[in-house]
DNA sequence: ACACGCTATTAAAACGATGTAATATGCTGC
DNA sequence: GCAGCATATTACATCGTTTTAATAGCGTGT
């Protein structure tokens, strides 16, 4: 290994050094359904001729005969997101034995910049596609053309139950239910929220959730205690302002119950310059379980949204789906929707007076 | 927009409905140097026919036919790590419109990938690869594939000054010594320092910048007050633990230089609980200012090392090289490095006692 | 009249693989 | 002795492009 050269080995070299024609290599080296009658001699000759030649072959050759590329396109939102990475490790692996290589396009969160990636994709032939919705915007109808070319598509992160594209998606309000369920049994009962901008789709079914068990546990959600992130989008500043807002407003609280991960950092932060400690003071739970949160100061208890698997899921779905496009059966978009897991850190305790109300 | 099929749409099709042979349509469209001759009115017929067939031309064929990819490809070592991710950043933002489409590889920290990533990229016959060092090994040998294939390489994040491979690194000495002479500055004198693992290549440059510095403004350096991080990677807990062994030492200091930000981290954490005050009773420095530094609690002083830049600037040496190599130039590797910048944020300010003392 | 150069255009040969249709060989049964 | 069949193998067209070498028309100077 180490010394092959620029592969100018073509299997037209393999079949001079083996003495068969090409026809007969191509169809040795495919293990083809009508070399069942070459005798094992030749294949094996044919085979070892391959190998000390180091042939590869030309993969442009192959696809522009077959008109397979054996590629994927990944079109994500921002690379330097790790929530599409998590997404994209996930893609990774259940595609590393495949035979398919990902290809990855970046949208940068600049909406100029989908049509392009679309474009890109397009002209490589890709057999399918998988994207990663943008949570703010998704242009679904940039994805049409994908549909429309008959290359098979999936969108993770965003319902899209009666789209002619398949979708994954994390089931919000099961993990913002399973939160606050904790909390209320930790005994927590004075509990502030903040919720998610109405611009992003996530923010509605995650409220619902939490809404869904205080009505099941009989509390009451004080609206005092609730303010939104306005905009299109939740930032640390943002974060540090709303908490500031629910101090202000001087109704107490013990537990606070943030849209995301980064909105829970900030109101950590806040809320330790205002003098008050967490958990002792007061417990704090984010959503999404960024890389970070279990390093945070202190470790944030959080809901995890099993995005490697959402990710594995959806290369998943397009494997299925190139194969029925292959063999001809109709195909019909899938739809898969993953449920996400509280991971208990350091950011919650009992509440300050009641130490230990058990659920 | 929106409705162009598969396009089965070929160089004939255009050829047809511009009533010209294909050569010429071939000629128009690249615009080839033969192409002189074709009066405005033939060539103006020519691309309004491709335009309004939608003719993409097939890029399997072309590559077949030419021998260019128009492909990258990247190897990383962790797509979730955001150090690939930043400098992925650069790397596409430089090509996007270079009309090279970056094909990404991971090799996910596993030693066992890195011989497949090299395959899968010389199977897919890239024109350059840019790869993204592991901070713990590298396997420069099998990086020599592809200089023996005359792929012209560049390695981010590892100097390689007499290879033949091209570098691009950041100055870790320079860093550090800006870190140390900011703290100077502030009016520290007791400085505890922990170092990288011996096994990391970035370790002895970042301590060698420190010692730089602490020689030239006659700072002594309190063996009592070095830790070093022992065995192969930084890590939360590690630095909670060498932290505490500062803590345990009772040798008084007032400004701590970590590693790196994780290690800052966890020792701003293990400072926090042990009753220190970050930044009022202790400053503490990082290295790296991963995403998530400025968001810290408090905010983290840390050196930027331009990771984009880093991206930018490899992509543009392999552009370089696939040119000259294209004008059959010598291809003589280049090697290029990047100077960091002190991010001062909230996690430093002057020592407990004096409070004030000027550069 | 014709060799020459100039413009405008194209036929045809690559590129490297795949797979269909065809061929060559040997064997069986009548 | 030959139709019929299974086995072993291959010539050749094909995929869609690029590019070389050739062609055809057309003025022009001798």
């Amino acid at each position: 290994m180490g010394l092959r050269k620029t592969s100018a080995v073509t299997i037209r070299d393999v079949a001079g050094k083996s003495g068969v024609s090409v026809t007969t290599v191509s169809m040795v080296l495919n293990d083809a359904p009508l070399a069942r009658h070459i005798p094992l001699t030749t294949r094996n000759r044919v085979k070892r001729a391959a190998k000390d030649l180091g042939y590869r072959p030309n993969l442009f050759a192959r696809s522009l005969r077959s008109n397979r590329s054996q590629t994927l396109g990944v079109v994500v939102f921002d690379i330097t997101d790790p929530y599409c990475t998590q997404i994209l490790r996930g893609i990774e692996d259940s595609l590393y034995h495949s035979g398919y290589l990902p290809i990855l396009t970046d949208i940068q969160n600049k909406r100029a910049r989908f049509q392009r990636c679309v474009e890109l994709l397009l002209e490589r032939r890709v057999e399918g596609v998988i994207a990663i919705a943008n949570p703010l915007y998704l242009e679904t109808h940039l994805l049409q053309d994908f549909a429309h070319s008959e290359v098979p598509t999936v969108v993770i992160g965003r319902q899209l139950s009666e789209s002619t594209l398949s979708s994954v998606v994390v089931d919000n309000a099961a993990g913002t239910f399973a939160a606050l369920e904790y909390l209320y049994g930790l005994g927590h009962r004075k509990i502030a929220f903040i919720r998610g901008p109405k611009a992003l789709v996530d923010s509605a079914p995650r409220w619902k959730g939490l809404c869904e068990f205080a009505w099941q546990a009989g509390l009451k959600i004080d609206p005092k205690l609730v303010v939104e992130i306005q905009g299109g989008n939740s930032s640390y500043p943002v974060g540090v302002q709303l908490t500031q807002e629910l101090l202000h407003r001087e109704r107490e609280f013990t537990a606070l119950v943030t849209f995301d991960d980064l909105t829970a950092f900030a109101a950590i932060g806040c809320l330790t310059k205002a003098g008050r400690r967490v958990p002792e003071d007061v417990s704090v739970v984010g959503f999404d379980d960024i890389p970070g949160a279990g390093f945070y100061n202190p470790p944030l208890t959080t809901v995890h949204q099993h995005l490697e698997m959402q990710g594995s899921i959806g290369a998943e779905i397009i494997r299925d789906l190139i194969h029925a496009r292959h063999s001809n059966e109709a195909i019909k978009p899938l739809h898969r929707r993953v449920v996400p897991r509280l991971v208990v850190r350091q950011s919650t305790a009992a509440p300050p007076g009641a130490a230990g109300i058990p659920a």
